[in-house]
DNA sequence: TTGTATCAGGGGTAT
DNA sequence: ACCCCTGATACAAGT
C-alpha cells in the first residue's frame, strides 16, 4: 500500500464557508495529467464563486424530470429474472434461478449430495430422507420447530411464497410429527439450502474447483471463493430474515455456507504450509473465520493456533503455521510489530469449567517447536469493529517469527503460556495502518498531507478528507459539491405509485408492502445495509412511502457510511479511498451530478470531452466471477447519463480499473409524480482501509476518445473511456 | 460445527 | 509380532 505521508500536514480547521468553492483540479482521467491551474489554493475561495449547492439526501425531490422514454415497471418480469444470483453486471444469468423458484423437487437432494461425495452433513440428510416419512426437511428440524405456533407461521409463509412464486412448484409435506407423537397436517415450506447453493453455483459453472487450484491458489481463485462465499451467505441471511429459524435455513449462514463449500471442494490452499499463502496478500481483510479456512490462510475453524505435522530426520513434530489473535485471550497487541500471544487451553474461555494451568500440548507444543525451529508463522489479527454483527474483522498481518516463550500467571491465577511474535521485516503495512487510522480519528496523531478535513463542507454526514501526500498540488479543480443526483425534469411515470405504508420501516417478509413486492418479494438489503446481490434494478422506497428515512429499503439515500478521502495518486491524478474497511456488497456512495440528455453527449463529441460522465447505457464487463452466459447488458428503465463536471460528489473521483473493487447498481425511487433513477456504488469484495476504490467505466456504443489505462491489473485492457 | 488425537480392529508382512 | 490403514469416538476450541 502506498504509505507516503508527506510532512506538510497542516490540518485545516474551523467551519468552512458553504458558499466557497475551491479551485481544485479534477483528475478523474488516468492520463494525461492536467497541468496545474495557476490559482490553485484550496483555502481561498475565488470571489464571485458559485454558491455552494447541496440537496438533502432525502429530498425534497426535484419536481421536474426530463422526459426520457416511458418506463414500464415490469422490466424484470419481461426480461430476465431480477433476482439473479450474480454479481456479474448485467448478466442475465438464465441459469441463476430467481429466489422464489429455489425449490427442490422431491428427492433431488440425494442426487445433489451424491454428486459431491459423502460428507458429514450430507450423509445426515440422505439418511433422514431415506427414513421416508418425514421427507428431506427433517434433517434440519429441531425440536423447537415442532410446536403449533411454528406450524401456523409456516403455513403463512407458504401461502405468501405461493403468491410470490407465480406458480412455482412446491412440495406438500403431508405430515409433521410433534414431539408427543401427534400428527399435524401441515404444509412445510421447502427451502433447501443445498439446492439454493447448487443453483447459484451451477450458474457460475462452478460446482467444483479444479484440483490444481485447490492445492495452490492464486489471487483470482482466492477472490472467487470469497465472492461466492459472501454472496451465498448474504443470500441465506436474506431468506433467514424472512423465515426466522426455520428448518433448512442456517441460523449461522456463515458456517452453513462454509461447510457446503468445503464439502464441494470450493476452497483453495487445502494443503497446510509454512509461510505465505498464494493468492492472499498482507492486509487482506476477512469477516468470518470460515473465510480464513476456505482460502487456506488458517485451517482450524475455531481454534486460534493452526499447526501441521512435519517429518524431519524421521522424526515427526508439529509446528505452528498460523495464529489468530482476536481478543479471546489476554494478548498484548499494543505494538504493531510485536504480538504477545497466549497459549491455548486451561479453560480460559469456558464458563462451565474450572480454570486450570495450560499444558504444553497441541497448539502450545507446536508454537514451542516453531520457536526452536524458527519457522515463519502467519498472523491474523482480529480488530474490533462495531459495524459488523460479529464485531470483529480479521486482518492478515503477514509473517512473524516467534522470539521467545514463557509462562506466567493469568488473571485467573493459573499458568498461561506466552509467545513473543516479531513481525518479519519488509512486508507491507497492514495492522499498523489500522492503528494509524484509529489515531487520526481519535485526534492522537494527524493525517499527513491533509488539504481539507472535509471537502464536502458538511454536505455529507461524514467528512471526506482531501489529502495529498505525494506532491504539492493543492487539490482538484473547481466543482460544486452536491450530495445527490439532480434531475432537470421529472421522468413521467405511467403508473401511479402511492408508495408503501410501513410506518416503522419495511420489514422482511411483509408480503403486503408494495416496495418489497417490486423487489421480487425480498428486501434487497441485509439488516446491516449490504446489498444481497447485484440486480438489474433495485426498487427503493421513495418520497411517497410512509416509511422513515431509516427504512432498510432506503440504503442509497442514507448518505455516506464510511470515512472517505480524496487523495492524490502517484500517476492517476486524484482518486478515492476509505479509512474504514468496506465489506463486500456494502453501499459506498451514489453518483451525484446532473442528469443530461443523451443528445448532449453527441454534441460534446470530439474535443470537448467530459471526463466526469457516468453513462449507464455503456456496456459493462460483468463483475467476477463471470457467469457463463453473461452478455453485459444492463437493464435500466431509461438511458441515464450523468455529468459531474460542474456539480458532483465523491464518486466523481473514483478512477477506472479493469479489475475493479466497486460496481454500480441502478436504483429506482418511485413516487406518484415520477421516477428517480440513481446509481449506487457497492463493494465487489471486502476492501481494506486505504486501498483505492475503482470501478469499470464500461465501453461506449460509439467510439469515443480512448484513454490509456494505468490500472496495473493483470487483466488490463490497456485503455478505457 | 470441525479438526485432532487416540484407540481398536483388520489385514498384510516379516521374523 | 509388528506395522499401517481405517473407522469410531471423544473432546477441545481465540466461531
Amino acid at each position: 500500500m502506498d504509505q507516503t505521508f508527506g510532512q506538510d500536514s497542516v490540518p485545516v480547521s474551523g467551519p468552512l464557508d458553504k458558499s466557497r468553492v475551491w479551485d481544485v483540479k479534477p483528475l478523474r482521467r488516468l492520463v494525461p495529467v492536467f497541468p496545474s491551474a495557476p490559482n490553485s489554493s484550496s483555502s481561498s475561495a475565488p470571489p464571485g464563486a458559485a454558491p455552494f449547492f447541496c440537496t438533502a439526501p432525502f429530498g425534497p425531490f426535484p419536481s421536474e424530470v426530463s422526459p426520457f422514454y416511458p418506463f414500464s415497471a415490469s422490466v424484470g418480469a419481461q426480461g430476465q429474472p431480477q433476482q439473479n444470483a450474480s454479481f456479474g453486471y448485467g448478466n442475465p444469468v438464465t441459469a441463476a434461478v430467481p429466489i422464489t423458484s429455489f425449490r427442490t423437487p422431491p428427492h433431488s437432494t440425494a442426487q445433489v449430495n451424491g454428486d459431491t461425495g459423502p460428507s458429514r452433513s450430507s450423509r445426515g440428510r440422505v439418511q433422514s430422507q431415506s427414513q421416508g416419512s418425514f421427507g428431506d426437511e427433517d434433517g434440519y428440524c429441531d425440536s423447537q420447530n415442532q410446536g403449533a405456533q411454528f406450524v401456523s407461521r409456516y403455513s403463512m409463509h407458504i401461502a405468501d411464497a405461493e403468491v410470490n412464486s407465480k406458480g412455482g412448484r412446491r412440495k406438500n409435506k403431508p405430515q409433521k410429527r410433534t414431539r408427543s407423537g401427534r400428527d399435524i397436517n401441515v404444509t412445510l415450506p421447502d427451502i433447501d439450502v443445498d439446492s439454493i447453493v447448487n443453483n447459484i453455483l451451477s450458474s457460475y459453472n462452478l460446482m467444483e474447483f479444479d484440483t490444481v487450484r485447490r492445492t495452490d491458489g492464486d489471487r483470482d481463485s482466492v477472490g472467487y471463493i470469497l465472492l461466492i462465499f459472501d454472496l451465498l451467505r448474504r443470500k441465506l441471511s436474506q431468506i433467514e430474515d424472512v423465515r426466522e429459524a426455520m428448518p433448512g435455513v442456517a441460523r449461522r449462514p456463515d458456517l452453513r455456507v462454509g461447510t457446503i463449500l468445503m464439502n464441494k471442494g470450493i476452497r483453495t490452499n487445502v494443503k497446510k504450509r509454512i509461510g505465505a499463502v498464494p493468492g492472499v496478500e498482507v492486509g487482506d481483510i476477512f469477516f468470518f473465520r470460515m473465510e480464513l479456512c476456505l482460502v487456506g490462510l488458517h485451517h482450524p475453524i475455531m481454534a486460534g493456533i493452526g499447526y501441521m505435522g512435519l517429518t524431519v530426520n524421521l522424526e515427526e513434530e508439529s509446528v505452528a503455521v498460523s495464529v489468530v489473535s482476536s481478543g479471546g485471550y489476554e494478548d498484548n497487541v499494543e505494538d504493531g510489530d510485536v504480538l504477545i500471544y497466549s497459549g491455548q487451553g486451561g479453560n480460559i474461555n469456558r464458563k462451565d469449567k474450572e480454570v486450570t494451568d495450560q499444558k504444553l500440548e497441541r497448539g502450545n507444543l507446536a508454537l514451542e517447536k516453531s520457536l526452536r525451529r524458527g519457522n515463519e508463522v502467519r498472523v491474523i489479527r482480529g480488530v474490533k469493529d462495531l459495524s459488523t454483527p460479529t464485531g470483529k474483522i480479521y486482518v492478515y498481518d503477514g509473517l512473524y517469527k516467534i522470539q521467545e516463550s514463557w509462562t506466567e500467571k493469568g488473571k485467573s491465577g493459573c499458568n498461561v503460556f506466552k509467545y513473543k511474535f516479531i513481525r518479519v521485516h519488509g512486508q507491507p503495512e497492514a495492522f499498523m495502518t489500522w492503528k494509524l487510522i484509529q489515531q487520526w480519528k481519535d485526534g492522537i496523531s494527524l493525517r499527513v498531507g491533509v488539504i481539507l478535513p472535509d471537502l464536502t463542507s458538511g454536505a455529507e454526514n461524514i467528512p471526506v478528507s482531501l489529502v495529498n501526500d505525494v506532491d504539492d498540488e493543492k487539490g482538484p479543480a473547481h466543482f460544486t459539491y452536491l450530495a445527490s443526483l439532480k434531475y432537470a425534469q421529472p421522468v413521467d411515470s405511467l403508473e401511479i405509485f402511492g408508495g408503501c405504508d410501513c410506518r416503522n420501516g419495511c420489514v422482511p417478509g411483509d408480503q403486503i408492502c408494495p416496495c418489497i413486492q417490486k423487489n421480487a418479494g425480498y428486501l434487497p438489503y441485509t439488516s446491516n445495509g449490504v446489498l444481497v446481490t447485484q440486480k438489474s434494478l433495485v426498487h427503493e422506497c421513495g418520497p411517497s412511502c410512509q416509511c422513515p428515512p431509516t427504512c432498510r429499503n432506503r440504503v442509497s439515500q442514507g448518505g455516506l457510511r464510511v470515512h472517505l478521502e480524496v487523495f492524490k495518486t502517484k500517476d492517476k491524478g486524484w482518486g478515492l479511498r476509505s479509512w474504514d474497511p468496506i465489506r463486500a456488497g456494502a453501499f459506498i456512495c451514489e453518483y451525484a451530478g446532473q442528469v443530461i440528455d443523451i443528445s448532449k453527449i453527441e454534441e460534446l463529441g470530439g474535443e470537448n470531452v467530459d471526463d466526469y460522465l457516468f453513462d449507464a447505457t455503456r456496456t459493462y464487463q460483468p463483475v467476477e466471477p463471470v457467469p457463463s452466459d453473461a452478455n453485459g447488458v444492463p437493464k435500466i428503465p431509461f438511458p441515464l447519463i450523468i455529468t459531474a463536471k460542474d456539480v458532483g460528489n465523491v464518486a466523481r473521483f473514483m478512477n477506472h480499473s479493469c479489475s475493479p473493487n466497486v460496481f454500480w447498481q441502478p436504483v429506482l425511487r418511485q413516487s406518484d409524480k415520477g421516477y428517480d433513477l440513481h446509481v449506487a456504488f457497492h463493494a465487489i469484495k471486502h476492501i481494506p482501509p486505504m486501498r483505492e476504490l475503482t470501478y469499470d467505466y464500461g465501453l461506449p456504443d460509439k467510439a469515443e476518445r480512448k484513454k490509456n489505462c494505468l490500472c496495473g491489473s493483470s487483466k488490463c485492457r490497456g485503455y478505457f473511456y
